[in-house]
DNA sequence: CGCACCATTGACGTGGTTCAACCTTGGTGG
DNA sequence: CCACCAAGGTTGAACCACGTCAATGGTGCG
């Protein structure tokens, strides 16, 4: 059974800390926050930063709790969720590789974070990082425009909870994912960072319905599956027909 | 019928230029982009700003138009929707007084943008707007600021889309719309921005279900219904107990 | 090997959609 | 001032996609 991490707040307990490359060669140096900035920005940033890594299922930051840290995922993926108090849960944003979580101007959370795979996050102090931003027009500007992205992409998605048919659900969850986790080639293929109990919860379904479409899915011969995570495609404009959006250009996140 | 306006590089022709108040008199002043602006800004930005009006139903901009123009809304209520190609319409934001439309980094519309009442926006040039956020860094950070607001709002809207009953997302956007702009006092009573067929795209239903739900709540005793727009309620904590929101806070937009 | 945990499959019930008819409301012109 | 009409809204009946409940199957870890 995994153990619930209470907060960011108690990273060196919760986290374990790694000795992180040096940010020219991090993986994300152009795509994260950092994407815009010079050498001697980055230095500034090495300064501050520390690496965190949780494993699989584990409880990252819980809703309403206090958050001292703001960051990047620089490998794995993050699920950000929302509940009601009756139990219903829906995931609002999936974290992959590059995205940002937390914002500097509010210590409390407002979703449940947990690691969906082994996850390793590149940290800031939120007063640090506040100070840079503001020191740093460019990486203030860098912020907002990846917010505004995270805005488009939680709108589109809003299409899929709000007027999507379940087998288009799914269609467009397993789209996403090869697209951006996919070794390149053909056929398509990805280990799913979800289980399919995280679907239903990022779709609006139910797990058994989830489960119908993808058996669906792959008797119609559009995907073929592996075991629990494995997933390929032969032919991802046939999948993303089936998502109901004719061009390849559809929601991310 | 109500004629489609282009898109807002056709300002002068598309709405109609009114002569607006001082910064200092305006009625949003306090609230949108603006809110921590210092006289000499304010200066510049009423150099800057031209105020225009549509007529409820009129097309504002169109998916996928150019965007020559970024700003707020002054007074009246606009949707923002985005639709498939079968057209199915889902909408994703509620622009009401103070709420800002546009990004500086993007000259193409994302949605839809449409007048649900007669609405006044206070426009920017873009270009001339970016300029100015670029210089004055604690426009930038109110702008960030909105934005973060706004995917907060978006992803709360997630969990109605996802996981809410017919009844419960319709007592949702009443008792939402109810807090935002009814006259204080008991009853609360306010005048609906929307049409049925506006609500059920929000709300991802179909407008039969949602006069089907909105009889059910007066017939409930929780609201009470005054011709096609007008609606009152004696008890908005009950109402919000509807909407499966226990603590009335929640979801915004 | 065996036990959790996760996933699949089946049978059945139901909330919301669909299709269709009818009613209301407010604006327009005779 | 009233008759008419179009647009928006309501109501009803039948259907079906998805949820619910329950049993079974697979898989990987200790």
């Amino acid at each position: 059974m995994t153990h619930i991490d209470p907060s960011l707040a108690d990273l060196t307990r919760a986290g374990r800390t790694l000795a992180g490359p040096g940010c020219s060669q991090c993986p994300i140096r152009h795509r994260a926050i950092c994407a815009t900035c010079e050498d001697s920005e980055l230095d500034r940033l090495e300064g501050m930063k520390s690496y965190h890594t949780w494993r699989a299922g584990e409880t990252i930051v819980m809703e309403g709790a206090d958050l001292a840290f703001v960051g990047s995922v620089v490998s794995g993926c993050a699920t950000l969720t929302r509940s009601m108090e009756d139990g219903r849960m829906q995931m609002v944003g999936l974290l992959m590789p590059s995205d940002f979580i937390g914002r500097n101007d509010r210590a409390v959370a407002a979703y449940e974070v947990v690691a969906a795979t082994d996850v390793t996050f590149c940290m800031f102090r939120r007063a640090e990082f506040r100070q840079m931003m503001r020191e740093t027009p460019h990486v203030m500007e860098r912020m907002l425009e990846m917010s505004l992205d995270e805005l488009d992409a939680a709108r589109d998605w809003m299409i899929v909870l709000g007027r999507k048919t379940a087998r288009e659900k799914v269609a467009t969850l397993l789209a996403n994912i090869l697209r951006r986790v996919s070794t390149q080639g053909s056929p398509l293929h990805a280990q799913l960072p979800l289980t399919r109990d995280a679907m239903a919860t990022y779709l609006g379904l139910t797990i058994e319905t989830v489960s119908r479409q993808m058996t669906a899915l792959r008797k119609d011969g559009l995907i073929d599956l592996d075991g629990r995570r494995g997933i390929s495609c032969r032919d991802l404009s046939a999948l993303l027909a089936e998502a109901g959006d004719d061009e390849d250009g559809q929601s991310p996140a």
